[in-house]
DNA sequence: GACATGACCTCTG
DNA sequence: CCAGAGGCCATGT
């Protein structure tokens, strides 16, 4: 098993395995980890997910609304949009349109 | 060891 | 429909 690296760690295993154009919540990683309710916990993980060694695609992790909640912790003010965008992501007042359409679930996707 | 915080989610009124 | 409160796990002081 995959020892208590962290619970970060395991998070940023998830976040680095979605794949380009799509996106994930908070809540499905959580539910993925086997704590639907630690929602707030996957969100703290990207807080500190600066400290991973790699890069953590943390623009890829919004809320359930799709909405980009964690845009304000970027460095800037519409990169994690931006990003989004790059990606082929329609997005209109942070809020992701087509967030259905490329909603990436771990626990469908990955399986249990 | 207790209290407070955090990029959340869900339910009830 | 909008507003409020609770729950969850981990980290830091």
């Amino acid at each position: 098993m995959n020892r208590n690296e962290g619970f970060f760690q395991r998070v940023y295993e998830v976040v680095l395995l979605v794949p380009r154009g799509r996106v994930t919540t908070y809540g499905a990683i959580a539910r993925y980890l086997g704590s639907p309710g630690a929602a707030r916990m996957v969100g703290w993980a990207m807080n500190q997910s600066h400290t991973s060694s790699e890069y953590i695609p943390a623009h890829r992790v919004v809320n359930r609304n799709g909405l980009l909640t964690g845009k304000h912790h970027f460095d800037g003010t519409n990169l994690m949009q931006e990003m989004l965008e790059n990606e082929g992501a329609h997005i209109s007042e942070n809020r992701i349109l087509n967030m259905k359409e490329m909603f990436w679930d771990p626990v469908e996707e990955l399986g249990l």
